[in-house]
DNA sequence: TTTATATACGATAAAATTAGTCCTATTTAA
DNA sequence: TTAAATAGGACTAATTTTATCGTATATAAA
């Protein structure tokens, strides 16, 4: 329960792993999928979705590949989590007001008291301590 | 992401009714879920699951039902989780060892902070700061 | 200019998990 | 004896997650 989603973890083995290297080198998603058995077309995409969103810069053709391109302790976790994988909360409710029921829901509000918990607690943590 | 299932959200709704009336009164799987608009099969399972881990006591036969049994402001939600659940974390790894990549896997240590992070955060919420 | 190796990305398929239902047994008050 | 309730195993449906397929485009190097 409450588990991260592969592609997150994709993200932060990849990120790591481009961390470790000399600023300007690039690495390719074929790299990274072959040094930890990760499919590639999968990866391919998450770091594309993670270049869409300038965490990693992305260079095309032959010898071509990516780089972290952002400051990773000006990224937060929530931030990161929630660029890959939509809102960050515990019901959707937090987020969506669609909820059939929300007028009999009886633990709407301490369960948003909870998700705040949640969020502040990945608000405060940040992309690099994950990746350094 | 991090959602919680609908089993434990069906739970919660279920002991905050319970709560709301007199200690010794006795609450059918029927009446929460009409009143609710939860599948009665489900929230039934859910029930006796909680029963069996002594959160609420059953009483079999007609006229019979559930009432909150245990101290709730002396279970932390992970525990909570957990019973419902099982194992709370972001990635199984933190369990289990059984990952192939294990030896390649480069953020093994770092996900386990956060894992400990999440854990204690849900260790210091009681269930009774939810239905109270 | 051709080829090989990359990224980009939409569409779809497969797998796994979650949610819900069905059925039967047992318990107990009336 | 009947009705209403819990107990719980087996199964089905729905949803989400994970992975693959196919094609387009970019670029370095032969």
């Amino acid at each position: 329960m409450l588990n991260i989603t592969r592609k997150v973890e994709y993200a932060l083995i990849a990120l790591r792993h481009m961390q470790s290297k000399s600023d300007n080198a690039l690495t390719s998603a074929n790299e990274i999928a072959k040094q930890y058995g990760i499919p590639k077309q999968l990866l391919a995409k998450t770091l594309q979705q993670m270049a869409r969103h300038n965490i990693v810069e992305a260079t095309q053709g032959a010898n071509g590949g990516y780089k972290v391109a952002a400051n990773l302790d000006q990224i937060s976790l929530k931030d990161f989590f929630e660029k890959l994988e939509g809102p960050l909360g515990m019901m959707d409710c937090y987020f969506e007001s669609d909820c059939l029921q929300m007028t009999n829901c009886n633990i709407r509000i301490p369960i948003q008291r909870i998700n705040n918990n949640l969020r502040d607690m990945f608000s405060q943590m940040t992309l690099q301590e994950v990746t350094q």
